[in-house]
DNA sequence: TATTGGCACTCAGAGAGTCCGAGTGCTAAA
DNA sequence: TTTAGCACTCGGACTCTCTGAGTGCCAATA
């Protein structure tokens, strides 16, 4: 267990570092905080954290730095979320009034989160990954052929001709289309792939031929729904930072540039405590986001989450504006869109 | 005039420079190249190129780096456009092999443009400026709705369905969709307002009504086309040459991310020698841009150019190469769209 | 007249040396 | 457990020197 005064050191290193982009001693630490112990005490717990592996110094007469870890341990238990102030709240609603359709919603509120954040911000478009399948038919057209019928629960109805090459068994098809149904029904689309995996096993040859082409050209209607996206606004805030990053902030850039890296991130990050997720540092699972944290909130229509925003700034962020933030403007863009 | 030999020294001066990044001096340059003159010779050269302006030396005792008006001078005068390789056509053609729409061919050719030029690639969307109307069709789709498809020369389909608010009368649309047709085939997406203007003369009141509520729909769907939009590629290019750009990057940053400036760069840029525009360094109209060079050539479809391409990078950049770059692939990018 | 070798001069940048002080860990006393 | 005291460390700032690439100018040369 740590101790309490050691956790509010940990605390004070993290905001002064923050505040200030220089290792913190424990020398100034006292100084600017009313801890009614002296120096050398801080000293000693300054040492315990850093057993902890919760700071770190860069080197042996320097003050010390938050590790990634320092951080974590930071926003789960020691900041409070920070209420906007007046201003910021101002900026909010007077950025989103009248804004037409979801394009323009969508890239006001990503330019908004930029601007209110100074971090680089982004917005995830709503996509079909939520959604899961209906039914899913499958109708004999010609000699040959069946008619694929798609429905999601978003409404959505594909439809696709599938050429089989060999002459239809309709009692078969009809089997497969409620073996498919019972197995796919209701599952969300990302996750139809698994569920249709051996789906083939303990049928005939010719039969197994069949069902593969069939899946596949399900997979395909499937995969054609997963158009997602990702805006970005604020990248020049990175330069502006950029001592924030060792090294260079080209890494930076060209994660962020990849929208599948974005995806991919977005979509590992699932909402924790505060309504929001968070991932610092090395948390990352890309090397180039190493120095890099991401904060990231879902937004809604109709009650459920269809998408995510957040921003992308230095590990030595200011977490508690940052999560506020980014909590404020999922609220406002849920808000929005429910008119 | 400048002799000839002073214009050798500037060639030199310049492709040694982007070679090396280091100001250049007259001994390294006699070594380098076989003028047939001695260093001295090469000194009063390079002093009567520094009076034109056209080079400059960062302090008294360095070397010198070309101007803006020098490399002005390089390109318009001194370089040849240097053919690509063969590699680098092999990956034009494998690029481009199966794009199927304009929004994955475009994004093809962005991420193509930026690889090829190790610089920050733009590509402009066609836009409603150089577009007309290929054919516009009328299908009634329900009792009161008719589906409006609009298709325009640079291939955009777009589709939308009107509702009428009375019933359909099938003659009196199919009357309507040729009327309008004769009117705006062919006709620039700008002009097709003042077009149709004065459609409805002669109609009965109820004829009227429903070609006002067609023609309001048609026009909307017409200024949907003038979104005009860029994408990019490559920004991460940017960082990977800071040292080219002294300061910072971050004024470049800002000033790609906002596609209006974009907009106004590309629409202030007309096609000059060589079929592309170039701007460079302080020749841009944009502060942030002082330190940068924008190569940008057009791009047809049917004959006519419908929007633009290009590159931006530091003004120490090799011009031959992206000139070449630039070029070949807006031919490439016309020739697919052709298909 | 254009070119050249010679020469004195300049100056940014690299390297070496010094110093300072913020910061440390340890110890012994309170 | 806390504190004062103390010796120690070492990055960064600062100064100084040196080097060499590069310059401009001039008088001699072709």
């Amino acid at each position: 267990m740590i101790p309490d005064r050691s956790l509010e050191v940990l605390r004070a290193i993290v905001q002064d570092y923050i505040a200030s982009k220089e290792p913190v001693g424990s020398k100034s630490l006292v100084e600017r905080h009313a801890f009614g112990v002296s120096a050398a005490t801080i000293r000693n717990d300054m040492a315990f954290l850093e057993e902890e592996e919760l700071i770190h110094a860069p080197h042996t007469s320097a003050g010390r730095v938050p590790t990634d870890k320092g951080y974590r341990l930071f926003v789960d238990r020691l900041s409070e979320v920070k209420p906007l102030n007046s201003a910021e709240r101002q900026a909010i609603e007077s950025f989103m009034v009248g804004s037409a359709d979801l394009d323009e919603t969508l890239g006001r509120t990503v330019r908004l989160l930029s601007q209110l954040t100074n971090q680089v911000a982004m917005v995830q478009y709503p996509t079909l990954g939520k959604a899961s399948v209906r039914h899913l038919e499958l109708i004999p057209a010609a000699d040959t052929r069946v008619l694929m019928v798609l429905i999601t629960n978003s409404g959505r109805i594909q439809q696709h001709v599938v050429e089989l090459g060999v002459n239809i068994d309709e009692s078969f098809i009809s089997d497969l289309r409620q073996k498919l149904n019972s197995l796919i029904a209701g599952v969300s689309l990302v996750d139809v792939k698994s569920k249709v995996k051996s789906i083939a096993t303990g049928m005939t040859p010719e039969q197994s031929k069949i069902t593969h082409v069939i899946v596949k050209n399900l997979l395909e209607q499937v995969d054609a729904n997963r158009q997602e996206k990702i805006i970005l606004s604020g990248t020049s805030n990175l330069a502006k930072r950029e001592e924030d990053f060792p090294g260079s902030i080209s890494p930076v850039l060209e994660a962020i540039e990849e929208q599948v890296v974005l995806l991919k991130l977005i979509g590992e990050m699932q909402t924790e405590q505060h309504g929001v997720s968070l991932r610092i540092g090395r948390e990352n699972s890309f090397e180039g986001l190493a120095n890099a944290s991401v904060v990231v909130s879902g937004y809604e229509n109709q009650g459920s989450e269809i998408a995510k925003l957040g921003v992308i700034g230095p590990t030595r962020m200011d977490y508690s504006t940052n999560i506020s933030a980014v909590l404020a403007v999922a609220r406002y863009l849920t808000k929005t869109l429910g008119n």
